[in-house]
RNA sequence: GGCGGCGUAGCCAAGUGGUAAGGCAGAGGUCUGCAAAACCUUUAUUCAGCGGUUCAAAUCCGCUCGCCGCCUCCA
């Protein structure tokens, strides 16, 4: 099945064609660097790079862009606020997420422009559409003329005459329209600014991911993505600038992902509602935060909570435990005989059948606008019929080995384009494990002397005195776990 | 007010015309001295409600109710 995708231009899945067969150019909108980045732009950041593996590994040749926003009103004000120089305040955060997206396990990107190292090109740009009468110069401002562009508002549907009459619009007198927006800005005194045929100033919001593409991409390419509440004013203003300006279409497909909610609201900077990645990183492992975000479709919003944390966690668990026990059996050098090495268990030929199918189902699911929740439940589904086989298999053949050896490496080539699962599993298990270790106020040198003393009394019959020694453990968060090898114990909250 | 989206089991979540994936929790079972853990099995006659189209609808159309987003910086 060929690749489908939304397109929010039209509203609908449409089939994808490059502009060039076997290539695709694809623009992402990265983040303004004047604070940490929270979940949401985790999000979005780690479904647009699942879109670039999984195009990269259908066979496309990539190139795939995302910039840094460096210069804004917000890092200047927040530079005055530390009395620093704004580029202190970028730099700062530009590391920050550099540190967050390699802790989510992200790819990097083609290329990573900064919008401070293509003012050149900017001020191209802004001269093109003054030139073609598609922007004013106004006391050192240049404005972009919403009405030299009859397609305004393509992208978001909406009217250009209600969204005038609309009261929250303000008046500037610079303006020619209350719509029209600034390319340039003059630099006000303590402001950074670069020289322009406007004198100084300093870029607006979104004519530098135009600049940017257009650099690495051309005047046309395939995909264009971002978050839900970009579409308007941001990326409407993009197309109104970039087609404009080079009078063809600018973008094939807008994508766009849906928010992080909290309490079923969107989180925010200005609502304050917001956890960064760093916090939710202290608590949960990267690949759980992966794993939770890609349980839903990309488009849907995501409600973020520690419970749907904590599920997200118990659901990888059981992929690892899974992957776990099919490596441990593996590495036995437990043997068959030659006539049984050729027996297979009731599940076996429901697993075979099932294996077989993996590969493809993960692409029919990928194939149908990169829906992530589906594949991964196709993983569960596999997990479900090897554990069966494992667990009605009196002794292990060849054959039986030979099959669930295979387990192991569709799940490798699934993980290198979710990113989840991608560890060994006994590491990812005996993380997980530790973390949860790391809460409880009691040694382990006190749990085995306890553990020491209740095989004692168990091998007396005491069971009086086993009991409560593992029903004391367990009220300190402490669970046993019994088995032929002996006595084990977890934290009882995992 | 304008535009857009959503409403599927206790919870999370796929499915957008052919008779409800998957996960978590719950229940039953295997195992165990008893447990726990693990694993297996199982769990929606029904998809917010009401009408309509159709041989057939959670899926298409209309209306109603509820929730959310964008319209101002925002992933």
């Amino acid at each position: 099945m060929p690749l489908r995708v939304h397109n929010t231009l039209s509203g609908e899945k449409e089939l994808f064609i490059p502009l060039e067969p076997g290539k695709a150019g694809m623009y992402v909108c990265g983040v303004t660097v004047y604070d940490y980045c929270h979940i949401g732009h985790a999000r979005a950041n780690i479904v647009f790079d699942v879109i670039y593996r999984y195009l990269k590994y259908i066979g496309y040749e990539v190139t795939y862009v995302r910039n840094y926003t460096d210069i804004d009103d917000k890092i200047i004000r927040r530079a005055n606020q530390e009395g620093v120089d704004y580029s202190t305040v970028s730099t700062r955060y530009i590391e920050a997420f550099d540190e967050d997206m390699a802790l989510l396990g992200l790819e990097k990107p083609t290329f990573e422009p900064k919008a401070t190292d293509h003012i050149g090109r900017i001020i191209e740009m802004v001269e093109t559409l003054v030139a073609k009468g598609n922007a004013y110069e106004s006391e050192g401002d240049v404005y972009f003329s919403v009405d030299s562009f009859p397609e305004y508002l393509k992208l978001s549907g909406r009217n250009l005459q209600e969204m005038q009459a609309g009261a929250r619009v303000e008046v500037g007198e610079k303006k020619r329209n209350d719509m029209d927006f600034a390319l340039w800005k003059n630099s006000k005194p303590g402001e950074p600014w670069w020289e322009s045929p406007w004198g100084r100033g300093r870029p607006g919001w979104h004519i530098e991911c135009s600049a940017m593409s257009m650099e690495f991409l051309g005047k046309s390419f395939d995909l264009h993505g971002g978050g839900k509440d970009l579409v308007f004013p941001h990326h409407e203003n993009e197309i109104a600038q970039s087609e404009a300006a080079n009078g063809c279409r600018f973008v094939r497909y807008w994508l766009h992902n849906g928010f992080v909610n909290i309490n079923s609201e969107k989180m925010s900077k200005s609502l304050g509602n917001f956890f960064t990645i760093r916090d939710v990183l202290e608590k949960y492992d990267p690949e759980t935060l992966r794993f939770f975000i890609l349980s839903a479709h990309y488009r849907s919003p995501l409600d973020f909570s520690d419970r749907n944390l904590d599920e997200a966690e118990t659901g990888l668990e059981r992929i690892y435990s899974c992957l776990a026990a099919i490596n441990h059996i593996l590495s036995s050098d437990e043997e068959s005989s030659p006539d049984e090495d050729l027996q297979l268990f009731i599940s076996g030929p429901e697993l075979l059948g099932k294996l077989d199918g993996v590969i493809s189902r993960f692409h029919e699911a990928m194939d149908d606008d990169f829906n992530t929740a589906l594949a991964l439940a196709v993983l569960f589904d596999t997990v479900r019929c090897a554990n069966r086989l494992i667990g009605e298999s009196k002794f292990l053949t060849r054959k039986t080995k030979d099959l669930l050896s295979r387990i192991p490496q569709i799940f490798s080539e699934i993980g290198s384009v979710l990113g989840v699962p991608v560890s060994d599993p006994s590491d990812w298990l005996e993380k997980l494990k530790t973390k949860k270790a790391a809460n409880l106020d009691i040694s382990s040198e006190e749990i085995e002397k306890l553990i020491e003393e209740r095989k004692e009394a168990r091998s007396e019959k005491n069971f009086t005195r086993s009991d409560e020694i593992r029903d004391t453990l367990l009220k300190r968060g402490v669970r046993l776990l019994d088995s032929a090898d002996g006595t084990t114990w977890q934290p009882s909250d995992i």
